[in-house]
DNA sequence: TAGATTGTTAATCGATTAACAATC
DNA sequence: TAGATTGTTAATCGATTAACAATC
C-alpha cells in the first residue's frame, strides 16, 4: 500500500491532461457541495462532456483510488487533485498592467477563492500609478524587481497593451519569474525554461466567429 | 484559375488550426505594418513557435497560394485570414454581467479593433442596472429578447458567477444565440448547435502553477 | 542554372476510445 | 451470486512532422 502511494506522478502529465484537471476539480467540488460521495467515471464524463474511458485514464494518473461497483469516493478524488493542482497552497502573483483588465483581474473573487493571490501590480502610466486597487497601490515598473524578491512571486501576468508586453515579459523572465499568463495579443519570445498560458479574449472570440459560420450549414444536420 | 478560388473550404477547418489561424492573423498584421512584403513558411513557423511543414499545412487549408522561392505575399495572407476568419465583419455582441470583468471587456479596446461590438449590456443586480459603461446602459435581463431581437446579435459573452451562468446560458440559447463564450467556473449544458468556447483565468493559472511545479525538476535539464 | 521554397503525400507520434479481465 | 465499474491494454483516430517532387 506504501508502494502504491510512491507512484506520484514525478514526470509531467500529458498537456491535455492537465487542461482537464481543473475542470474536473470544480466539478468534484460542485458535487462536494451537493452532498453526494460517489461518482461514476461515467457520471463524471457526462458532466463533463467526455467519455468515461477517457475519464478513467485521466484518473488514472492522479493519487486516487476507485472502487469496483461504486465509483470514485469524492472528497478522496476532490483532494486528489487538490493536490495535484497543489491548489491548496497559496499562489502568489504579479499583476503587470492596471488597466481595465487588470483591474477586474486584481478584484476578482474566483482567484483568491482558488489560491491565488496578488501580490503587486504594476504599471508603466504615470497616471495610474499611486493610485489603488482593492488595497493595493499601482506601482512603477522600476519597483518590479524589488517586489518580486519580497513577495516571493510565482507567476506574472501580462495585462498591458500588445506593443509593451514583450518588454515586460523580459523584464519579469530577468526577475526569474518562470510562469507567465499572457493576455496581450502578441506570441512571447522567453526561454524554453518559462511556462507561458495565453488567455485572448479577441481570439476566443474570432473562434467562436469561424465556428459560428460553419456550423449552420452542418451542424443541425448531424446533431444527436 | 476561377476554379482555383472556387474550392472554398465549405468544410469545416479542424479545432487546432481554427485556433492557430487567429495567430497567423495577427502575425501576418504585425509584418505587415513592419513593411515586410513577402514570408515564407519557415520564418511564420518561427514566430509562431511552429514547424514550417505545420504552416504549410495550414495555409494550404486557406484561400492562398505560395510561391516557390519566395513564400507568401503578406497582404494577400494577410487578407485569406481575415475573409477565413470573417475579421472584416462587425460581429455584434451581448455581455451578460456587468461586474468587473464585463466592464473590462466592455471597455476593451481590442475588441472593437477587431470588429466585435458589444451592442447590449445586462445584470440581474438591480444596483448595476441602469448606470453606464462607456456610451451603454446596463439592463436588466427581462430586456434580453428584445435586445437580441432588435440588434441582431451573433455572440452571448457570460460573465457573471458561476452559479448564475447556466441559466444565461439558457435564457440567450432560448433567444436564439448560437455561439457562447463562458467565463465562468461551470460546464455549460447547451444544446449541440451551439458553440462554446471557455475561457477562464483561474483556470489558466491553474495550469502555469502545474506546470511551474513539474518543470523545475525537468526542463532546465534538456532545454535547447 | 542552382537553390530555395511550396504543396502534398507518407510516416510518425500521441491522444482518445474501445474492449475486457479483475474485482467488489 | 450477478452485475456494475474499475484499471489497463490494445485499437483507432487524428494531428504533427518528415520527405520530396514540382516549380519559380
Amino acid at each position: 500500500m506504501s508502494e502504491k502511494l510512491e507512484n506520484r506522478p514525478q514526470t509531467r502529465l500529458p498537456d491535455p491532461v492537465i487542461r482537464r484537471l481543473p475542470r474536473y476539480l470544480i466539478g468534484a467540488q460542485e458535487l462536494e457541495a451537493s452532498g453526494a460521495t460517489w461518482v461514476s467515471s461515467v457520471e463524471l464524463g457526462h458532466a463533463l462532456g467526455l467519455t468515461s474511458s477517457t475519464v478513467r485514464q485521466d484518473l488514472s494518473h492522479l493519487d486516487v483510488e476507485g472502487v469496483s461497483k461504486r465509483g470514485y469516493e469524492i472528497a478522496q478524488l476532490s483532494s486528489a487533485l487538490t493536490r495535484t493542482l497543489r491548489a491548496d497552497r497559496k499562489h502568489r502573483v504579479v499583476l503587470v498592467g492596471a488597466g481595465f483588465l487588470g483591474r477586474a483581474i486584481a478584484l476578482h473573487g474566483d482567484l483568491t477563492r482558488y489560491g491565488f493571490e496578488v501580490a503587486a501590480v504594476m504599471d508603466v502610466n504615470p497616471e495610474i500609478i499611486g493610485t489603488s486597487i482593492g488595497n493595493l497601490k499601482v506601482q512603477p515598473m522600476s519597483a518590479l524587481p524589488d517586489a518580486v524578491a519580497r513577495e516571493h512571486i510565482d507567476i506574472g501576468v501580462i495585462a498591458v497593451p500588445a506593443p509593451e508586453a514583450q518588454a515586460v515579459a523580459d523584464a519579469l523572465v530577468a526577475m526569474g519569474i518562470l510562469a507567465l499568463l499572457n493576455l496581450a495579443l502578441v506570441q512571447l519570445k522567453v526561454p524554453d525554461s518559462v511556462q507561458v498560458v495565453e488567455e485572448r479574449i479577441v481570439v476566443s472570440l474570432q473562434e467562436l466567429a469561424y465556428r459560428l459560420r460553419t456550423s449552420d450549414g452542418e451542424r443541425n444536420v448531424g446533431a444527436s
